[in-house]
DNA sequence: TTAAGTGCAAATTATTTGCAGTAAG
DNA sequence: CTTACTGCAAATAATTTGCACTTAA
């Protein structure tokens, strides 16, 4: 049921291409994994070397870390912070709040367009505003 | 000049007190650091040990770290997570804006009543939303 | 007294790095 | 060919924990 399409791989080497990054064979797995769906994706290292084990291929955890960060570097990606315990990427370039699943530790995003800053503090003298983080932690409906 | 007045420990007992901790004397040094000053501050273990350690004051690192955990257990401060790299901890309970010093790695409070949000995603299905966690990303300005 | 708190050093967890081998351009 | 990439295992960094000792109530 996780067969890979090649379509998948194409739309994987196509985002690759799109930066300054060498296509390895490793590259190409998680790049496939990552937006083979066409849709933007939310990992942390261990989940992505999850997938890429049961997708069958062989890429080590180190080279799973090192390419996050390459991507990263690259632009392909956004690390994102909510979790001390871990770091998450996201595929999703642009500025747009998420949900974080607090039970099961999973990162979503949020409808960018549903979220409506009107005024925003002053940045202090000197200082400007690099970026504006949300994120909407989220708990199972209690009543 | 980093001379611990009686009104400062004071203001720590009482803040420990508020809560139900048992005010022992590692505590109420880190206490009075915390809130002495009468503001609301914002630590990492690391910064706080320095301090406690400044003060002249013998604690722990690993005490530094057992008692943020519980202060944050006994509703007196609240962690708040920025950089993955480490855990800050904020005295201030209210749901409030922080402004990350991008450089020094450094947080402070932002002006709540300076941030308006008019619109917020729809949590999905069965979900709530516990809290809304917003950090502006400072960086210097550039021009 | 007595359960909770503390200090140390060892254990964990997430992540990075050194280096020898492999592969892309 | 040549330089960047990869894998592994060892190194880090932040934080936690086990356990014997101390202390607040």
């Amino acid at each position: 049921m996780t067969q890979t399409t090649d379509i998948q791989i194409q739309r994987g080497e196509a985002w690759l291409s799109t930066a300054d990054v060498r296509p390895t064979r490793q590259r190409v797995a998680l790049a496939t994994l990552l937006v083979g769906d066409g849709h933007d994706s939310h990992v942390t290292a261990e989940s992505l070397f999850a997938a890429v084990c049961e997708a069958g291929e062989k890429v080590s955890l180190a080279t799973v870390y090192n390419t996050l960060r390459a991507f990263c570097a690259a632009g392909l990606m956004q690390e994102v912070t909510v979790d001390g315990t871990r770091s998450y990427f996201d595929t999703n370039m642009t500025e747009h709040p998420h949900f974080f699943w607090e039970k099961s530790g999973e990162l979503t995003d949020a409808p960018a367009d549903q979220l409506e800053i009107t005024r925003l503090p002053e940045p202090p003298a000197g200082m400007e505003i690099a970026s504006v983080d949300v994120v909407i932690r989220l708990r199972a409906k209690s009543s």
